[in-house]
DNA sequence: GCTTAGCACTCGATTGATTAGAGTGCTAAC
DNA sequence: GTTAGCACTCTAATCAATCGAGTGCTAAGC
C-alpha cells in the first residue's frame, strides 16, 4: 500500500501537532486542523493505515497516535519545509559571535551557547582537526635543563605544545635555527604533510638529528591523538525542560552520554560534506535511542573539519533546528577563514 | 538550653542514619541503635527539644526528623570523626594521576574524573591562578604581516597566547631581540610582576617601544582577565543518583548552576587556606540551598593557586568527602609543583 | 465505492474513600 | 528522670468508581 497524497496530509498534520505538544493526536483533533476537510472517522481509518504502514504508534488503545522513527525519517527527508531565520535572529547571532573576539576556543565556546540558546536544545561543537590546519610557525622555546617545550602555531593560532628532551651540548641558538628550519620547511603546509617530509627534515638536520627526530616524533604523536580534538557541550539541562525527559532516569542516560566526549564525537562525526545531516532515534544506537542528532561541519579554508551540532528528542523542531545549523556552520566557517 | 552529652549522641546518631538513608529519622530507629540505652520515649522527649533548639526539622507531624543545616554544622565542626582513606584507594588514586600526563589541562580533567568517582559526587575543579604562575619565556612569533603572536609560557608550561599588532617596518629580528629582553628580564618572577616593570621595560625598549608597549597592554588585558581562569567539572550526573534530585525541576535548576562558570569560581573561591572548608545548605545562596559545597586548595610551589572541591546533598558523606579531598589537594600540588 | 454518523468498547487518569503504618505527644506509673 | 501506654496525626498505599479521550466497527448517505 502506497502513501497516497492525503496519508501525507494527515501524517504531516500528526507531526507537526505532535512537535508542538507532546501528546499523542487523535483523529478529532486532526480533524478539526484547518487544511483537513475529513471528519474524526475518515481520519481514524488513514491512521490505522499509517500504524499499519509502520509510521505510527499507539501507546495504547484508547490514547491517539504518535509519529514513529520511520514517519521523522520521512518527514525530514519529504515532507518537511524548512524554515527561514528572520534577519533579526541572523543579526542577533552574527553579532554575538564578532563579540567573542579571535581566540578559537572562545569562537567554539560561544557558539555552543548561541546554538544552544537559538534553538533550545543542547548543542555540541567538535573543535578543528589538527590535521587539516596548515602550519605557521613551529617553535622550541627553552624552559629547563634539556628541556624544551615545543609549540606549533597554526592557521587559526590554535597552539599545540608539548614537551621535548633536548639532548646535551644544545643551547638555544641551536633550538632557535632548528624552529627556523621547521618552520620554513613546514610553513603553509597541514600539519598532516610533517609525515611526509619526516625523512627529508631528518636528513638535513644535519648536526641536530637526535633534536629533530625527537621533534618529529612528538609531532607525530600529536596528530596521532587527534581523536582527541576538543568537544564542548552547551545548554547541557536543556533537555530537561522537556515532558519526555521528566523521568529521570531518562535524564541521568542522556547526560552520562554528554559526559563521554568520545561518544559525542562518534555521534558528531557521521555526516559526510558541508549539508545537514540527520539521525533519528534508534540510528544513534542504544544509549540515545529517543533522541535526535542533528548535525553540520564547518570549514577552515577549504578544509571542512569540524562538526556541530543538536541533540534533542526525536519530535524536535527539525525545520527550526536546520536552518539555524546551516547559519551557525556558516558563520563560523567564515569567523574561522578569514584570519 | 544547653546541648548535654545525651543530646550530643542522639544528634550525632540521627544525622549519620539521615546521612545514609535519606529517610526521616523516628525515635524508635534511634533506640535500637547499639550505643544508645534509652526508650523511644525518652529519645522523643530529646528530639522535641532538638528541635525547638532549631537541630532538627520534622516535614509532618508523623514523619521522624531530619538534621538542619544547623545540626550539619555542628556535625562537622564538632561530632564528626574524620575518616581515613585505605591505602589501597590512595595507591589507586595516586596511579590515576600519576598517569594523566604532565599537561596541566589533562591533570585537572582527570583530576575531576578521580574526584567523582572517589566521592560520588559531583566535582569541580578550579584551574590556577594566571597571576601567581612563574614566567619561563617570552615569545613572540610573527604569523602574518604585521600580526605576531605572542606566547606566554609559564613553570606549569601553559601556554597563554593573544595576538597582537605589530607596528610597520619590524622583522622577526625585532621581534626575537623583544622576546629576548622580555624574558630575560621576567623570568621566574610571576606574571603580575610584569605590571611592576612596565614602566622600566618600556623605557629600556629604546627603538621598539610600540611594540613593546603593545606587548606589555595585551599582558594587562590577560592578567586582568584572570577571572576567567578554567573551571572543570567532573560527574555533572551523579547527583541525580540521589533521592533529593529525583524532582526534575530541583536537578535542572543544580544543572543551570554547573553550568554557569562564573557562580562556580565564586562558590570555589571561598575557602582561605589550604585546609577544607565546608559550606552547608543556605550558606551557599538560594541557588544552592539544599547542597553542601566543600572545598580545599591546592598550591603550585609555594603558592595556593587553585581550587578543588566538591558539591552534594547537605546530607552528604563528610567525614569521607574531607579526606579525599585533602588528598587530592596534595597529590595535585605534588604533581604540578615538581616539573 | 468512498465518506461519515453513530455507538459500543477500551483503557488510562482522576477522584474519593478506606486502611495500614509510622511516628509523635502526653500522661501517668515506676 | 525514665518509660510504658495510648490516643492522635498524617502520609502512603490500595481499591473502586467515574470520567473522558479515543478507537474500531457497522451501517447509512452521497
Amino acid at each position: 500500500m502506497p502513501l497516497d497524497e492525503r496519508k501525507f496530509l494527515i501524517l504531516q498534520a500528526i507531526i507537526d501537532d505532535y512537535i508542538t505538544t507532546a501528546m499523542p493526536v487523535g483523529s478529532r483533533t486532526i480533524s478539526r486542523k484547518s487544511g483537513v476537510g475529513f471528519s474524526p472517522a475518515t481520519i481514524r481509518n488513514e491512521m490505522s493505515d499509517l500504524e499499519e504502514l509502520g509510521y505510527l504508534d499507539q501507546p495504547h488503545t484508547s490514547a491517539g497516535r504518535v509519529p514513529s522513527d520511520k514517519a521523522y525519517r520521512l518527514y525530514v527527508d519529504h515532507l518537511m519545509k524548512v524554515g527561514k531565520l528572520s534577519s533579526d535572529e541572523r543579526e542577533r547571532i552574527h553579532d554575538y559571535m564578532q563579540s567573542r573576539g579571535a581566540q578559537v576556543d572562545a569562537v567554539i565556546r560561544g557558539a555552543a551557547t548561541v546554538l544552544a540558546d537559538a534553538t533550545q536544545y543542547t548543542s555540541v561543537i567538535v573543535a578543528p582537526k589538527l590535521g587539516t590546519l596548515r602550519i605557521r610557525h613551529i617553535q622550541l622555546v627553552p624552559v629547563a635543563e634539556e628541556t624544551a617545550l615545543m609549540i606549533i602555531v597554526t592557521n587559526l593560532g590554535i597552539v599545540k605544545d608539548a614537551l621535548i628532551r633536548v639532548p646535551d651540548g644544545l643551547d638555544s641558538d641551536d633550538l632557535y635555527s632548528i624552529s627556523r628550519m621547521l618552520t620554513e620547511r613546514l610553513a603553509d603546509k597541514p600539519l598532516e604533510a610533517v609525515r611526509q617530509t619526516f625523512s627529508e627534515l631528518l636528513r638535513d638536520a644535519e648536526n641536530n638529528r637526535r633534536l629533530m627526530g625527537e621533534t618529529l616524533r612528538v609531532i607525530e604523536k600529536k596528530l596521532e591523538a587527534e581523536d582527541s580534538t576538543e568537544v564542548v557541550v552547551g545548554g547541557s539541562s536543556k533537555l530537561l525542560n522537556y515532558p519526555e525527559y521528566a523521568d529521570v532516569e531518562k535524564a541521568k542516560n542522556f547526560l552520562a552520554v554528554l559526559e563521554s566526549k568520545d561518544k559525542l564525537r562518534a555521534l558528531m562525526n557521521r555526516g559526510g560534506g558541508m549539508e545537514v545531516t540527520i539521525h533519528i532515534g534508534a540510528e544513534n544506537g542504544p544509549d540515545m535511542s529517543d533522541c535526535s542528532v542533528v548535525t553540520a561541519r564547518y570549514r577552515v579554508g577549504d578544509q571542512t573539519t569540524g562538526a556541530l551540532g543538536i541533540i534533542g528528542p526525536t519530535r524536535m523542531n527539525y525545520n527550526r533546528v536546520i536552518p539555524v545549523l546551516e547559519f551557525m556552520s556558516r558563520a563560523m566557517s567564515e569567523l574561522l577563514t578569514n584570519r
